[in-house]
DNA sequence: ATAGATCATATTGTATACAAGATGTTTGAC
DNA sequence: GTCAAACATCTTGTATACAATATGATCTAT
């Protein structure tokens, strides 16, 4: 599996973007990634394609790529269209999502519980992502599924923080309550609903941080 | 505007593979299409690296990169994810576009009737998409209008045939009217609704034409 | 005759060499 | 002293050369 570095490569670099070690509008030089990597700078530029192409940097002919992270504005649209998302994948799921899959919803809530409970934020975040990713899995839209696991990983670095506002973790849980409740009931427009509310109020929660900083 | 061959190339193998001129699961030879382009294998390797990014093909290690359309299926799938997210389009453009935004909707509207009454499918076709676009851009939100551009474009030839069928374009007229009366009243659930089955209608048009090719 | 192994060939992946354009500096003229 | 032009340098973009591996054919042994 050592074959095929670029591809290697572009999941570091990607980390590393994501990670912060790169900032935004920050020249990825060539040779020094080369150096780096102790390749050549032809896997580099393959590498680069790739980021490019996932709209994670920006190339300037004959200039070079750059590091695009998204700006407040990006990130609040981001935040938007995630809720939107969710609420589609719920309108979906309540009425398609298998016995086997509600049992799983509620095997993560309980995990979440626990991991509030023992204040474990770190467990609590994890089993989240997973309690959303099988409400996409319940759409029985692969392609869907698939969308939104890009967008909810794109989030993840910038979900980190909102967790952190006081009560969230308690309110959060309340909500996958209401979200449970609603896909066994295959309400359809509830769960659409519900889940809408629950992934805005992390933009929300988002905004509000960003305010903050720059007050 | 000559520079970066790779990027072109990677844009017209894009259009060949839409326009069906690679099956799915060929392999695309590097050294061939080398020839075909009169350039090296490296432009053809960073266009390659593009498609494989967006999903347009498949990369193999040590085996090359094969073209990757979606099956009947998949389709379906996208269909669907679009029905949704022009629903979450309206939702948000019902209480966010600009007055001159419904005069543009108006008008493209205008010219889809223009062109039913020219019996110019190909007219009505262009029209109908700036119709969409312009809801999109009426989001205010610019990275969702980004992601439902890039699944329409994707979709474009596949949404040829269903307009096809008799009496389509006029249905599809009586519930643009309905989307833009319900933009028109800011009345964000009624407008997803609409919008939803629009959309939605399309991909099970698109559904009976899959059946009635394999029955 | 068939199955397996070995070898030839072809194709991908990487390195290096070369070409062309962008940036920044220096030099010269006013 | 300032502005502009020419030049040096650096960086990207492309071509070619080389390395490594997968595929297919041939040959041998049972």
């Amino acid at each position: 599996m050592d074959i095929r570095r670029a591809d290697k490569i572009a999941e570091t670099l990607e980390q590393l973007v994501f990670s912060g070690t790169f900032r935004d509008g920050e020249r990825l030089d060539e040779v020094k990634l080369a150096e780096q990597f102790s390749v050549s700078r032809t896997p580099i530029r393959e590498a680069l394609q790739v980021l490019v192409a996932g709209g994670i940097a920006e190339q300037i002919p004959r200039r070079g790529v750059f590091v695009r992270q998204p700006g407040p504005v990006q990130l609040m649209e981001m935040f938007e269209m995630m809720a939107e998302l969710e609420a589609a994948c719920g309108r979906l799921a309540a009425t398609r999502i298998s016995e086997e899959g509600l049992q799983q919803l509620i095997a993560a809530n309980d995990r979440c519980q626990k991991a509030i409970e023992a204040n474990d934020h770190a467990q609590y975040y994890a089993e989240n992502e997973k309690f959303h990713q099988i409400i996409y899995h319940g759409t029985a839209n692969g392609y869907l599924e698939k969308q939104a696991l890009r967008l909810q990983s794109k989030l993840r670095a910038y979900r980190k923080m909102q967790l952190r506002f006081r009560g969230r973790m308690v309110q959060s849980m309340t909500e996958h309550r209401e979200i449970v409740e609603a896909l066994q009931a295959e309400d359809a427009e509830q769960a659409a609903k519900v889940l809408r509310c629950h992934v805005a109020v992390q933009g929300e929660k988002f905004h509000q941080l960003m305010a903050n900083f720059n007050g």
